[in-house]
DNA sequence: TCCAGATAGTAGGAAGTCCAACTATCTGTG
DNA sequence: CACAGATAGTTGGACTTCCTACTATCTGGA
């Protein structure tokens, strides 16, 4: 790139030099979006051989994951946590690619089903040795590293309403 | 949402039950993504009352803390660290707006100095404070977790060449 | 001097994300 | 039973990001 010094670091010293305050929460943030960014080009470098990217990698995933190797497209997005319209555009794509296809719900018309199909079946744990090969891009973190990121981030989670845990009844 | 459970932890179990890995590197990489999808969520409501978005807002406070309020696209690019073409989109719809202002370079014609209007000089700061008083999303986290997290995606950027530290050689 | 290669920026296109608005279907209450 | 409101999914549009390809300009070595 060219730089020769951190620039979330000097963003940091702007951010105080001019006043807007300590810069804490700016450069935390700043950093989980870099963080995203970086993890997000070698996931995606991984699976650019099975012409897939993480988002539908996950789908698949998820649908690896469930009983019947079917969800329907709400159940996808409340798991992934994504908006109805993208698993809509996520799920147009891999009905084309032959990875899954779409079903009527056997007693609710207004539900779609989403069905792994043989191919998507044998493309998941491909694509998941793959990211297990490239660590996920956090190869250059330790174990514990790794822990505290994910811990830490479950806090943040939980307090944005991620999940209502029925344990923690506080949080409704 | 509905979620009775924590839908990372859950993917946890079942990459471990179908024996893909230990999850660990799939449950730090998915947290940080959706740690971001969060913060960006709550740093863009924030921002929704300027016409701002924290990509835009970003460009406007890098070109404000700026010796001449003003830096050539190259330069704003390697700084935010997005791609060149994001940078042009960018500033297109920052001049639409009138918050900056394209102006030639005084020798090198090939390049393009994007200049601080009087408009953006005085939006930014305001913008600043807003994202100050939501504590850019990530308010349900201690100043000792907003520095971990910090430090460990310091790790994680530098491993991936975010820069080159001149004290650090061994990265070259 | 002059041209090959590097550098700066833009255009067009793909992908993912979200939102608002819309259709179709179900469900519960009066 | 019937209808208002909830629920499921899609369409169209906005935004950011990246990539490839292209033009314009600069620069250094032959």
């Amino acid at each position: 790139m060219g730089l020769e010094f951190d620039p979330i670091e000097e963003a940091r010293r702007n951010w105080q030099k001019y006043e807007w305050g300590d810069g804490r929460a700016m450069v935390a943030a700043t950093s989980i979006t870099r963080a995203h960014q970086i993890l997000l080009a070698e996931i995606n470098a991984a699976l650019a051989s099975f012409d897939l990217t993480f988002s539908r990698f996950e789908v698949l995933a998820l649908l690896y994951f469930s009983r019947a190797k079917s969800l329907p497209m709400g159940k996808i997005g409340s798991r992934l946590q994504v908006h109805p319209t993208s698993v809509t555009s996520l799920v147009n794509r891999l009905v084309q690619d032959g990875l899954v296809e779409r079903l009527p719900h056997p007693t609710d018309r207004r539900t779609t089903l989403v069905q792994l199909t043989t191919r998507g079946g044998r493309l998941a744990p491909r694509c998941a040795a793959a990211l297990e090969t490239v660590g996920f891009g956090v190869n250059g973190l330790s174990d514990e590293q790794l822990d505290d990121i994910a811990d830490t981030i479950t806090t943040l989670r939980s307090a944005s309403g991620d999940w209502t845990n029925p344990e923690n009844p506080a949080q409704l």
